[in-house]
DNA sequence: TTGAAAGCGCTAACAG
DNA sequence: CTGTTAGCGCTTTCAA
């Protein structure tokens, strides 16, 4: 009688009696047996009415329904898993949990995820591969399929798990796994064309750690733009991901003369635009700076960064929705070959703001 | 013979043959039994050597752990949460995964329940007190108990909760249940102290959602120090707890004639920031703006925020260690009354940044 | 100290 | 369309 949860937002308390005794009771479980005996058929059929309402008479469906509902009856996803093998639920790898970028992506797949009715398992790998493998491990009977969001692991490594698991890779390509692709290299070319369109002609380029996949993509397409536009490009690194890489960056950046700089990410952009402001060198009016990814944080600094904004949260958004057509597709048939090795690449922006200006009349490099 | 994951980062690919074997493997999944046929003892003599150390025989125990070593064994917890009725696993629940401030309490969470080889289900109940509710349903079996951190629940209805759930929440404080707070009341008046020493007499509150329960606290607070310190305090909002809402709040603050602010969070106090800039009312020349939390992004806005500096991280992770340990201690007895309803209170600090400065000489209030 | 047996709550054949 | 029958992999009495 009384729904499970109210969609009324105000009369809760009175809804609540019957959510009360649902809410992880460790008392008085209400199982299907007990909806098969007050509703006077067999525990199967309950499942069935529960899990495949089509393979049921409509009427007895809705009578069990009705009846799990008044008893409150939750099931019990320990139970279904282990019989069906499948506990909807999916594993989501971040290397750094602190790392704002993963906030969307996080954000991402979790709506999708909630969407869908699934329940997302959170892991922070701490940028270590062993972390990575033991938590794949760990999350064997846990989740039905991972997605990882910044694997440490080679490619080859990735391929073989997934062999076995199904898995959805963000910014890797490692082949045959299906994965989602942010194209910053084709934002880097924007980003290139802008500074070449404000003067510059030297540009360099503030690299991210050696192990990224996506600090080498964005490298090799900063040198391929170069080349196109007649720009001389420059690298300076590895920094690692974090606001106070930015510090370093910054010294050896103007050490390098450097008027113009595109960095693997914004956290070390932000970095060193603090580190810059210390050092009396302006940004733009003496050195240019370009971010990648568009983070919270990008658009208040100060001054507020140019940089490439990505599809963050969409991007976790399609990892898990490939992540779920595979997996719904697994105990059935049909889509075996084409579609689940499938790449999506989503386009990349340039957003300008403060941090980029004219190249300065006179510089060194 | 080789461990199920190195801890040798290079040497990976040796150690992935057994690793793989066993990650989310669909095929050949190594049980209890096959370790005990390798062992030649019964399947719950492996259990026992496997989960009890104590109750089996030093040698046996031994052997046991050795053979489950080598064939890859990995326990599936969906059939130990269905016969234990412990899942190894707790909820997280925030309001927007968003938020940064948010972040940091997940790392918190996250990093002490890893540490203890627990899993965190984190759920984003987007300011819903009804997906909250569903949320704490459907968790029923999935989770042995909960982190609340900011839950939109009355204080009766998380104490019905808790009754049959085991509950910590983050700055709230239903009678009965564990919470852990953020002093943030005690920052209010440190950081009105800091106001009068530079000279203001009347301070403006910016008020977070009604609903917040840190919110009526923050502003009871002020109005209590004000009353000490002789100050003048009023309140504008309320306003969500978004750096957009903060546009709305500076026209507000503006429209007052404040001089100085004191707001709920840092997100609103980042957005004011930027739009006091946009109306040429200089910060804190003009205006003095003091935000709350410290979170990412306040130390690099323009001007840097003067704050009030959270433990965040470390609420996250005393709420989960408080969990852990009525969880731990629940299946057999000890602490029942006394440790069971503690409250940690966590202490919070003003940093002061630009954004602070001596009151204008002339003001209208 | 160990083994045998009985389920946890549910799903999945297979009959009927 | 529905009931019966087996378990999923593990823990947990209860004997031995």
């Amino acid at each position: 009688m009384v729904p499970l949860v109210a969609t009324c937002g105000n009369r809760l308390p009175l809804v609540a009696r019957t959510a009360y005794g649902a809410v992880m009771s460790t008392t008085a479980k209400v199982t299907i047996r007990d909806v098969a005996r007050a509703t006077g058929v067999a525990p199967s059929t309950v499942s069935r009415a529960l899990s495949l309402p089509d393979r049921v008479n409509r009427a007895t469906q809705e009578r069990i329904q009705q009846a799990a509902k008044d008893l409150g009856y939750v099931p019990n996803s320990q139970a279904r898993a282990l019989t069906s093998g499948r506990t909807r639920a999916v594993a989501v790898l971040v290397s750094d949990i602190t790392n704002p970028f993963y906030f969307d992506v996080i954000r991402g797949t979790q709506h999708q995820l909630a969407g869908a009715g699934w329940t997302q398992l959170l892991v922070d790998t701490e940028e270590s591969a062993d972390a990575e493998l033991r938590a794949l491990t760990a999350l064997a009977t846990k989740a039905d399929g991972a997605v990882l969001t910044a694997s440490r692991l080679s490619d080859v490594q990735i391929a073989k798990i997934a062999e076995r698991t199904p898995l959805v890779v963000v910014n890797r390509r490692p082949s045959g796994v299906p994965s989602v692709l942010i194209d910053t290299p084709g934002g880097v070319e924007q980003a290139l064309e802008h500074l070449v369109s404000l003067g510059h002609h030297d540009v360099l380029y503030v690299s991210g750690p050696d192990t990224s996949w996506s600090n080498q993509r964005r490298w090799r397409a900063l040198v391929g733009a170069g080349r196109r536009l007649g720009v001389r490009v420059a690298r300076v690194g590895p920094y690692a991901p974090f606001v106070d890489s930015g510090a370093a960056a910054a010294d050896a950046a103007v050490n390098a003369g450097a008027t113009a700089c595109i960095c693997f990410n914004d956290l070390i952009a932000i970095g060193m635009l603090t580190r810059l402001r210390e050092r009396h060198v302006r940004v733009p009016e003496d050195m240019s700076i370009v971010g990648c990814d568009d983070i919270f944080g990008a658009d208040f600094c100060n001054p507020p960064l140019t940089t490439m904004t990505s599809p963050i949260e969409r991007a976790g958004r399609v990892a898990v929705s490939m992540l779920l057509a595979r997996l719904d597709a697994a105990p059935h048939d049909g889509l075996h070959g084409e579609q689940l090795r499938d790449t999506v690449v989503l386009p990349t922006h340039l957003t300008v703001r403060g941090s980029t200006g004219p190249a300065p009349a006179v510089h060194t490099v």
